[in-house]
Formats: structure tokens, sequence, C-alpha cells
DNA sequence: ATGAGTCAAGGTGAA
DNA sequence: TTCACCTTGACTCAT
């Protein structure tokens, strides 16, 4: 079991998402901003290690207009060194890093360009893991898609779509079940369609479900991931917050919430990916429980 | 130097 | 039909 935080790490000076804006664009900016964000993700990647966090999730700016037509920098063979260390200290330490593209990557939408764009950033992500030389174990984690008025036609197009995708997207793309369109149900049956594993989120499965247990959510999720080919079930775990709008995240881990959640995983392995507004402050207090019920080793690795 | 407004991109649902 | 919300910082420009 790992245990990880998104994209940003809030205790040091460095972070991986420096870019600008589309309007100044030049080759030397990229050149910039993609150095810095490379040498920041293995700074952040050594930090976590010596606090036992091996799971990271790595924002979508690393490359700035990574997908986008105006980039025509070759940052490929540019940093291939600096992606190249990064997946060999990834491996070194046994780690395991995930993309989630955001909401503009939509699968299923009606409209072809949106397609094809959605296609070229999972591209671009999904390069960086090539370049890094890491494994379909490490993953890129988008949502179904858009509703359209019509469930069965919006997931037989995504069907459809990820049935044309590149090999190196392909063997890499997991679809999360979300908290208002998609359900864990919904995930099944493309699963069922094309393979696709599913990366379980709780906090969803809370949102919007079809009376399943959260245990049996659990197992029917994690039966979807191929033991070698897509490494042991990667999750999400969040809570709501209290007196806010639902669905939206809790700013701080709620450790009880935390601790009963364990006992529904039972002997399950998975690692989890902590969704939670403080970041590493609450992947601290998770591992923390995790190690009080013998779920992870009892001590930090030897001191740096 | 600082604070406010803005930033490539889609879709949903409340107002 | 418009706008806030996904999530959030970081950039950019006006002051």
């Amino acid at each position: 079991m790992k245990i990880g935080y998104p994209c940003v790490n809030e205790s040091l000076d460095c972070t991986t998402t420096s870019t600008f804006r589309l309007a100044s664009y030049s080759d030397e900016r990229v050149e910039l901003a993609v150095s810095n964000n490379l040498r920041c993700l293995l700074r952040i990647l050594q930090w976590n290690v010596e606090r036992h966090f091996l799971f990271f999730r790595v924002g979508s700016g690393v490359v700035p207009f990574g997908s986008h037509p105006i980039n025509t920098y070759p940052w490929q063979t540019r940093f291939a060194a600096q992606f190249r260390e990064v997946g060999d200290f990834v491996k070194a330490h046994d780690m395991r890093i995930s993309f989630h593209p955001d909401q503009f990557v939509v699968l299923n939408s009606h409209n072809e360009d949106i397609v094809e764009r959605s296609i070229q950033e999972l591209v671009y992500q999904g390069s960086m893991l090539d370049l890094m030389g890491l494994d379909s174990t490490h993953k890129l984690q988008i949502h179904v898609g858009g509703l359209y008025g019509d469930r069965e036609v919006a997931i037989a197009r995504f069907i459809a779509t990820y049935e044309r995708l590149p090999e190196a997207v392909r063997a890499r793309l997991v679809i999360e079940n979300d908290d208002r369109l998609f359900s864990l149900q919904d995930c099944l049956r493309v699963h069922r369609a094309v393979g696709i594993p599913i990366l379980f989120d709780n906090f969803h499965q809370e949102c919007l479900n079809h009376g399943e247990p959260m245990a049996e959510a659990l197992r029917l999720a994690a039966a979807t991931w191929h033991p070698t080919h897509d490494g042991v079930m990667m999750m999400d775990y969040s809570s709501q917050a209290h007196g806010e709008r639902k669905g939206k995240h809790t700013a701080s881990i709620e450790e009880d919430l935390f601790r009963a959640f364990v006992q529904e995983l039972g002997d399950l392995d998975v690692d989890i990916m902590l969704e939670i507004k403080d970041k590493e402050a609450s992947a601290g207090r998770a591992c923390g429980i995790l190690r009080d019920v013998g779920r992870l080793a009892a001590s930090l690795p030897a001191a740096q």
C-alpha cells in the first residue's frame, strides 16, 4: 500500500507548475519552465521518499502547452535525461506516479475537434511516462465525460474513442467514477466492454451510487485491475467538507472517517491518493493511522 | 512593489 | 441565457 497526495507540495518552495500566458509564448520560456518543473518534481519526490509517501500525482503543466500546436519546442529530446532521471528515481524507490488530465479532456464529446485535442493531451502526458521509462502500472486517470442527455450513447461514444487510442495511452488509461454523472456501475459497463481499469473514488461513490456497500464497491473496482499489467488498484480518498456544497472536498483529513474506511478495505491492497486540501499534512496523518493498524511498516526508512 | 483580475481548453445545472 | 463550479496557483498588468 502506498500513500500519496496530488500535484502540489506545500512545504517546499518549489513547484512543478511554473508556466506563462499563451500570448507570451516563446521557446525560451518553455525551456525555462520545463527545466524548473522537472527539477522541482525530482525534489518533491525526494522529499516524499524521506517521509514514505510513495505515491504522487504529477500535474498536467510540467510542459506548458504540452499538447498545444503552438509548442513546437523539442522538449522531448532536450529534457530526455531529466525525465529519465525522474523515472529512475521512481523505480529505485519503488514509487508510483499518476497523471490526472483535467476536465477539458473529454473522449466522448460529440465534437470531433475536442476529441482530437483530448487525445493529444493524453499522448502528451503518456509520453512523459515513456520518457521516464515507467511502465503501464503508472496511470493516466480521467472521467468518462459528458452525458449529453443520453447515457447509453455517451458510454458508447467513449468506448468507440477508447478503441482508437494509441497503445501508449490505452495501456495506461483508467476511468474514475465521478460524483454526478457516471457511477461505478457505469464504469463497470465500460470496463466489461474494453477492459479498462476503474480508479475508485470513495467520496464520489458516496455521492453517486446504486446502494452497493462500500466494501463491495471497492472489490468490484479492484477486480478491474490486472495484477501485472496495471498493478494494484489506485484510488482517490476524500470526505465531505462540512457545511459546504455536496461534493466539496474536506480541508483536512477526518481521522475517524479514514479509520472506518480502512476497516472497509480489509486486506485489500490499494494505493491511496488523498484528495484533501492540505496535501502532505493529511498524508502524514493517514500514514500514522495505517501504521497503527499494521497496514504500513512501523517506522520510516533510514534517515536521509 | 503590490493587489486585482485573468488564464487554452468542456460540461452541467442553478439562477 | 448567463455564470459559478470543478482546483489552484501563478502570471500579468495597472496602479
